[in-house]
DNA sequence: CAGTATCCTTGCGGATACTG
DNA sequence: CAGTATCCGCAAGGATACTG
């Protein structure tokens, strides 16, 4: 896409889009921007339907803790689903909602766009911080 | 768009999706999770080219310490430039940059879908609350 | 006007130990 | 196995005062 559209697109978005629900836009768009949300909610696209034990095993680097405590956000807002077996070994699977699969198939052409210009990124970094900006 | 046709959808996207560069990923998508950022981008958006204190004034509630701190984070990622006209009496502006403009137009399906679910998602939290396991 | 400089409170993310 | 319960460091966010 060439600058003259984007810049076209871009006003045109800004018109449509709505501050609205300004505090509960930020609160979804919060799952996106954490540590293990949106590992939890493509690792689950893909599996289907995991218990925490599986998750934690294909998270690299998440606790215990840490997991329990994204999985409860992310099942507030019904983006994920709880399963308890009630079994005497406890065995609780988690799988996504239609929300959660609708978040996925909405946040696809972002994080695409992001995976796409990785380099861009950390150029623009780069050059910040390089130029004794640094935060 | 059913739920059959979702299912699909969302496992194709996870298909797509690479959890590569994991961390820029979540750099970048941290903007619009932070408390000011969304909101800057879109007046940007909407005005093009705006001063230190005529965002600040558009930005309900925003401190003069957290603008300028928001302000830097979006110019280090390359989201928008900043322009120091070096007048006795400061003036800097700040724009969107293609970057900037290219985010917000990736963002539009998201956003829009948040927006039209709001009630969806308040609803979940409800119902979540309600059953007392509240965080 | 456009910032720094301080100080403060809150919550994120993590380590470790324990329980039904 | 799937969690709680603590304790901890650190950064986000904010209030207020000051500066070139």
């Amino acid at each position: 896409m060439d600058t003259e559209n984007i810049i076209k697109l871009s006003q045109a978005v800004c018109a449509a889009l709505t501050d609205e629900d300004d505090g509960l836009k930020r609160d979804i768009l919060a799952h996106t921007g954490n540590r293990w949300s949106l590992g939890v909610i493509h690792i689950l696209g893909i599996a289907g339907q995991l218990r925490h034990a599986e998750i934690a095993r294909r998270l690299k680097g998440v606790t215990q803790r840490m997991l329990t405590h994204t999985l409860r956000h992310l099942e507030r807002d019904g983006l994920i689903e709880r399963y308890d077996y009630q079994e005497k070994l406890p065995r609780v699977e988690y799988a996504l909602t239609a929300q959660g699969q609708e978040l996925l198939v909405n946040m696809f052409p972002l994080w695409t766009w992001i995976l796409d210009h990785a380099e861009t990124f950390r150029a623009a970094r780069a050059k910040f911080d390089d130029a004794g900006k640094a935060i």
